[in-house]
Formats: C-alpha cells, structure tokens, sequence
DNA sequence: TCTTTACTACGAAACTTTTCGTATTTAGCT
DNA sequence: AGCTAAATACGAAAAGTTTCGTAGTAAAGA
C-alpha cells in the first residue's frame, strides 16, 4: 500500500475535501505559511499521480486531478502505523489517549457513548 | 517541539520502553527485519543525542543513553498532527475511526466506557 | 607494557523528499 | 496566422534521512 508523506497527506486532504480539481484550486487551498511556489505544488501533483496516488483528466488548457487512494483507507493505514509504533499495536490505547486532548466537547463523549454500545451490540 | 523520524521513533521507543540503555542493548532490540548494522544504530542515537532526542552519561568504556524527550508529549504531537492532517483537529473524529479497526476487544470497549464517564463528570 | 576487543567518532555515500527555475506547449483571443 | 496568458514538462538543486566503512580510542586482560 501506498505511503503518502507529510507533503503528499496535505494535498490528498484537500483533494478529499474539494473533489476533482486543478492545480491550481489546490495550490490556492494551501495554508500561507507554507509559501511555496506554484511550480512546487504542481510537481507534486505529478509525482503523486506517477506514484497512482492520483490521476488526471484534460480540461480546458490544464488538467484536473482527483485522488485514487481512498480516504478511509489511508486513515486506517496511518492509525495503525501509529498504533504499532507508539501504543503497542493497541488501537484502543491510541483512542484513549487521543481523548486525553482539549477539544474533546460534551457532544464528542455522547456521541462516542453511542459508537461504543452499538460496537458492543455487534459482538 | 522535537518532531522524531520514523528510524528515531523506534529507537525512542526502546528507550521509553527499557530505560537507559547501551548502544548495543537498542541495537538487539531492533526487529531482525530491519538488518541494520550496528554502527547505524550508533550514528543514529549520536544525532538524537544532538537533536536534544537523548542524553548520555559515561558508562565502563561506553555510554549508556536516555530519552529526554516525554514519551507522552511525543504521543501527544503525533496525535495533534495526525488530528489536524486527517480529522479536521478533531482528536474524538481519530478516536472514533481507530476503534474501527479489527484488535478492539469488548475488555477495551468496556474501559473506554469507564474513561467517558469519568470525562463526563469532570465536565 | 602490550595486545586485544568493545566501543566511539567522523565523514561520506545513498536515498528520499521538497523545492523551484527555465523552457515549452496550448487554448483562446485579435 | 500570430500573440498572449495560463498551464505543463523537465531537470536539477537543496534539504533531510538513513546507512555504513574506516579509523581512532581506551579499558581490561595477558
């Protein structure tokens, strides 16, 4: 399976977000504080596509791009990566600390309440 | 904040894992799989040592290395990343989607469980 | 003291990732 | 058809990571 690096994860991101897109759009999408050049995220986007992370159509005078690795899928592969390296292949100790984080509100417990009785109902 | 490679990763886990320890002790621990050889190892932990990764103490006719860095704020840094780069910095949406993975008893269920309430009333 | 051996230091090669300058192509306009 | 602006292609530099060969050092035993 296909490893995007940090560089590859942000396009990928957008592209999840956005859908199909040129290079542009996607170079437009990029937070300021990485400041690098049009040329930069376009050979990119070229790499990515000869690693068949994505593929392109012709449109117009450029191209459109759009991801083939599925969101999920790559999520799941960099979880996993994590739980292997730091929380002894223990995704359940990998969530647990992930709660430890601000940011966790009043909803998210609910609604992880919920997630965990179903999973419970399924066993 | 100190962000380890994945090589470094590994070796730090060692370390969180068995405490101080030789160049030679990382180096057995190491998966057989990786075949590296011992000088690597050593290299490695000398650019750490640099990092401000680890420090080391004279030991009979070597060293004996520590890790400087916490091994919960390294957690930590991963999980916010991996929060930002991939769930919208959410740390709950990372959490819920790692319980999907296969390897999640009802034991761990159960315990998650225990941790939302206690979240809960400490609201 | 001399030799052996375990360990360290140094430097550089190999590889990967990230960046961009420059040249080229092409669609659309006049 | 010729011109312009937008986009692509190419190559290579820059930066970071990983690997190891070789040489040097020093402690422990002969």
């Amino acid at each position: 399976m296909i490893k995007p690096t940090d560089a590859e994860l942000e396009i990928l991101s957008i592209l999840w977000d956005k859908g199909k897109s040129s290079v542009k759009d996607v170079h437009e999408e990029l937070p300021e504080e990485r400041e690098t050049g049009y040329t930069t995220t376009l050979k990119m986007m070229q790499i990515m596509t000869e690693k068949g992370m994505l593929a392109r159509e012709k449109q117009g005078r450029g191209h459109i791009y759009y991801p083939i690795v599925k969101e999920n899928e790559t999520k799941n592969l960099f979880l996993r990566k994590m739980s292997d390296m730091l929380f002894n292949g223990s995704p359940a100790k990998l969530a647990m600390q992930a709660l430890g984080q601000e940011k966790v509100t009043r909803e998210d417990i609910d609604e992880l309440k919920k997630l965990l009785d179903e999973m419970e109902k399924g066993k």
